[in-house]
DNA sequence: GTGTAGTTTGAATCCTACG
DNA sequence: GCGTAGGATTCAAACTACA
């Protein structure tokens, strides 16, 4: 498939099928119809809150390693990280289906404030799905417990929704035990699947890994549905949405991950980087 | 050992050492001195949000500014359950030691309200911690996930805090992997472990097992420390804390687990309910 | 090509010394 | 006190080198 990729400036807002807009979330977002969308998946920043000016350096010191202290993750204060959740969520709001379903990831830093706010606002929690990771990076001075789990929320948009897309089926083949519990296995995205640039570093700090994305739209989308993702990143969630038969709006305002998502779409062989779909390569043994 | 238990009426706040303060909780805390504490685990309702009416919540708060027919029940229902908590989390922010750690424990209905809060009131997260239900109720119906896991959060009262307790020797033998994860895999308390009434009926919707109290306080306290739980239930946090060594409060408000805790700690076989300290008796297999 | 040993690295609210 | 820079510790999985 051919990536349409379009500058905010130039989005009209009508032809949004398998586009990737390259622009400020917020104002995109308003450009876009309401009730379109039938999935819509959240990957944020996390917030880690790290001291400011470090870098999460690895030891044996690479030159200037850039690590998550990306730009984007610059929020000064709760008050400032909580207002941009309420304004994404009421824009979501908006562009969801009557029957869509609503996915947000993170960790123990961030994902409360995304839960609490969203509940505020009268989203219904369906589920919380725990995605363990097999690779964890252990917490080096034993001083905490490894954080070896994200969780991803579930939701939709008011407690009424029944008609929403649940295909238990997947949901059985993807969770540990036999039915269909919301624990995900799975491995961080590494090997052939992380993007690095020329110099060997990593294109994206928190790419997410096309087992995850392919579970979240297994189970919760049909095929034709139309899926948005307003922090895209690298484009994991439109990548892995084409291959499944799927539709969707990407928006990201980095010009790197913006192009790093068209090499993805075009250099690379799409199955090749899916790790097989239908088979669960790339996962734990066992 | 004998359980000492008090009316609220009758407790002065003196005597902490091992007690069961029958009362509120609010109430009872502001009795309680400061700084006393070495560890606090609250099990708290988990606004689950059913039909309402009928019964006194247990988690409403008195308060002047009624009158006000909200037209959103769930709306006016998340912000009774938010004071209710920032009520809560005032007080044990008193009671707390400065070293002190806070745990608590919840589902996806409520975990992200306490959360959120306690960030709020400069609580600072250490991790949250997984329980994987090995024998979860499953989603018969098949329109969610089966809902296998709680979330427990532990967090420190204030940022800077470095010198709690976490015993990483424990939490390598609790937790998923070998560097200590934060993941544990137990099962619900079921069997000669749940209290049943005379009828057969199970006495508390949601008694905790002693193996998952068993990993809260062999990982984050010292023999001897003092452990308050303010919503003590059928008081598995006081009765495991006292085979381990520790002291604790215990508050609880319904009479009938109050009379019920008096029980388990006198008729029953501490060790035969305990299901072996040191041993992971009660745990799935391998 | 295949098997094996050694190397690298991952969203982390990590510690301690010093100016 | 605070801000900043230099420092040490792990496991799983993938990658590299080489016989």
């Amino acid at each position: 498939m051919e990536l349409k990729v379009v500058k905010e400036e130039e989005f009209s807002g009508n032809e949004y099928f398998n586009v990737l807009v390259q622009g400020d979330c917020l104002e995109v977002m308003d450009k876009l119809p309401s009730e379109a969308y039938d999935m819509v998946f959240i990957d944020p920043p996390y917030f880690l809150q790290l001291p400011k000016g470090r870098k999460l350096k690895r030891w044996e010191v690479k030159t200037d390693v850039n690590g998550v202290e990306e730009e984007w993750d610059q929020f000064e204060s709760f008050e400032d990280y909580d207002r941009f959740v309420q304004e994404v969520l009421k824009r979501i709001r908006r562009l969801m289906k009557e029957t869509a379903t609503l996915w947000v990831i993170g960790t123990y830093h961030n994902i409360h404030r995304w839960g609490k706010l969203l509940q505020d606002m009268g989203f219904w929690i369906l589920n919380d799905v725990i995605w363990v990771k097999t690779n964890p990076m252990p917490n080096w001075l034993g001083v905490r417990f490894t954080n070896a789990t994200e969780t991803l929320i579930w939701a939709v948009k008011d407690k009424g929704v029944k008609k929403y897309t649940f295909n238990k089926e997947y949901a059985k083949k993807f969770g540990i035990g036999k039915v269909y519990e919301n624990v995900w296995l799975l491995p961080i995205c590494t090997g052939k699947e992380r993007l690095k640039d020329e110099k060997g570093d990593k294109v994206h700090p928190t790419q997410k890994p096309v087992e995850l994305l392919k579970r979240v739209i297994l189970t919760s989308t049909k095929e034709g549905d139309l899926i948005l993702d307003p922090m895209a990143g690298v484009g994991t969630t439109g990548f892995v949405a084409n291959i499944l038969g799927r539709n969707f709006t990407m928006i990201e305002k980095e010009e790197k991950y913006v192009e790093w998502t068209k090499v993805r779409f075009s250099k690379y062989n799409n199955l090749e980087l899916f790790n097989g779909i239908g088979k669960d390569a790339n996962l734990p043994k066992s």
